[in-house]
DNA sequence: AACCCGTGGTG
DNA sequence: TCACCAAGGGT
């Protein structure tokens, strides 16, 4: 680590530039517990840019603890449609419901009650306690684990739990005794704006003369890459079933994968099918009934973390057979207009965007 | 421990 | 087109 005169030069360096160039953030506006905690929820594998938008329309209409707790989950996903890892959405809201009832509407100020909130890990429970709370707890995150691993030369071997355990040792024995809040979050933005994934600034660093890497000249080899997942690729037909001018939608039943968000109906098309035969399938399988199907709405390429996605839309009518869904929570015939008050998936969003424009 | 969960920007 | 990755958490 650093000798003592150098853990103070570390503190004044940082500290100083964070004092310099620290972006505007909605969320810096004031040390609200809850605008803070709305903020880590969403900045959760997501960046600061993409946040913003989301965050002061979240504000505006749930603008205190009690108010969120008090909302509707279709409500909420509505506020968090396109921002993805939608449980974030739905844990915020149980989280908002049990600091209601059981804290009176108070973030709590301990690292044991905050752990007991649903969607919050030690990430997000050392920024809240740190920043709304100034207490002396780190935190670790994908931009702090960079700049660590760079300014110590450590995670020599990727990411295991032993190396994950040294990164949250190192960040603690770093902390200053004041302004743990700033230094938290100086950390995490000299990741995000000058020691980059790919060609850092190394030349704009405050801590350019402390950096085993930088001065070693091994930059770009810390943090060591892991392997990549495989991404598989998949395609996908969607019906938008068309009935005395309204249009068929479901509901995603409430974990997994977009859940609780609603969606056109469609499947996965297997070998050897046609877009129009895997539509069919599908629709039969899902919904119970035969369709016929018109032209062709669109096609859009979708990627997911874990699979890219060709999805082909088709005008269809129910041709015969009775109306049963199996597969989701609930379903609705809506008008073409009304489907932005119903949170949908981004792909989705591209479709109703289309209708729209051309209805 | 390994895998799941979205989306958009970047080069 | 494609790989990489972002103020991570749950299971």
């Amino acid at each position: 680590m650093f000798s003592p005169g150098k853990i103070n030069h570390f503190h004044s360096q940082l500290l100083n530039w964070f004092a310099r160039q620290k972006r505007e953030m909605p969320w810096r506006k004031n040390l609200d517990p809850y605008r803070i905690l709305v903020s880590e929820f969403m900045l959760q594998q997501t960046q600061v840019k993409t946040v913003i938008p989301y965050f002061n329309k979240w504000m505006r209409s749930f603008p205190t603890v009690k108010r969120l707790a008090a909302a509707k989950e279709s409500d909420v996903l509505k506020h968090w449609e396109g921002l993805g890892y939608y449980s974030r959405a739905r844990n915020l809201l149980r989280s908002a419901i049990q600091i209601q009832n059981d804290h009176s509407g108070k973030v709590p100020d301990t690292f044991q009650e905050m752990m007991r909130l649903p969607g919050v890990g030690r990430y997000t429970a050392g920024a809240v306690l740190s920043i709304a709370f100034d207490q002396k707890v780190p935190v670790l995150d994908g931009n702090v684990k960079r700049v660590l691993s760079r300014l110590m030369l450590l995670n020599e071997n990727g990411s295991n739990k032993k190396s994950e355990t040294r990164l949250w040792e190192t960040m603690e024995s770093l902390l200053p005794d004041k302004s743990c809040g700033d230094f938290n979050q100086a950390f995490m933005e000299l990741g995000a704006t000058v020691c980059l994934p790919q060609n850092p600034l190394c030349e704009e660093c405050p801590l350019k003369k402390l950096c085993k890497a930088k001065l070693s000249g091994k930059q770009e080899l810390y943090p060591p890459k892991k392997t990549a997942a495989k991404i598989s690729k998949i395609k996908v037909s969607a019906a938008v079933i068309f009935r005395k001018g309204h249009v068929y939608i479901q509901k995603r039943k409430g974990k997994g994968l977009m859940g609780g968000l609603w969606e056109f109906p469609g499947g996965k098309r297997e070998a050897g099918e046609t877009e129009e035969e895997c539509l069919r399938r599908e629709i039969k399988e899902e919904l119970g009934v035969n369709i016929r199907i018109g032209e062709k709405i669109v096609t859009h390429r979708h990627s997911y973390t874990r699979f890219r996605v060709t999805l082909d839309v088709f005008q269809c009518r129910i041709h015969s057979g009775k109306l049963s869904p199996t597969e989701c929570d609930e379903w609705k015939w809506v008008k073409p207009e009304e489907l932005d008050q119903f949170p949908f998936p981004a792909a989705n969003v591209k479709i109703i965007k289309l209708l729209n424009k051309n209805t």
